[in-house]
DNA sequence: CGTATGACGAGCC
DNA sequence: AGGCTCGCCATAC
């Protein structure tokens, strides 16, 4: 295990969060941001799942989590169509680049 | 301890 | 709609 997911530190908060997303659902940074109390480190989040590597990146649903409005937010490499490739086999519907938020948001 | 870095977000143009 | 700027936050150096 990583230090940053074994210590009760920022790193592990995110990942317990983002393993709550239910499976056809995703949740925005902004929104795993706030659950962790944090109203304003949407940037932070990323931080954190950036970090996540192969083995990590395993046991964390991390193609869950996308950008205000469903956005993509991963800009280039194997990332953005993985993501959606895995958000599409869970049932979740796009709008064109973007998640339909209203129908698969967290609290939609 | 100051500066740089992003898988962010809201505002503007 | 698409692109920029600026503010925020936890880390890395």
């Amino acid at each position: 295990m990583d230090r940053a997911a074994r210590t009760p530190g920022f790193f592990a908060r995110v990942y317990a969060v983002v393993g709550a997303i239910p499976r056809g659902r995703v949740a925005t940074y902004g929104q795993v941001a706030r659950l962790l109390g944090l109203p304003r480190g949407a940037r932070a989040v990323g931080w954190a799942l950036r970090a996540l590597d192969d083995r990590t990146a395993r046991r964390v649903p991390w193609h869950r989590v996308v950008g205000a409005g469903g956005r993509i937010a991963l800009r280039s490499g194997p990332g953005p169509v993985l993501q959606r490739k895995r958000l599409a086999a869970e049932g979740v519907r796009f709008r064109g680049t973007h998640v339909d938020i209203a129908r698969h948001g967290l609290t939609s």
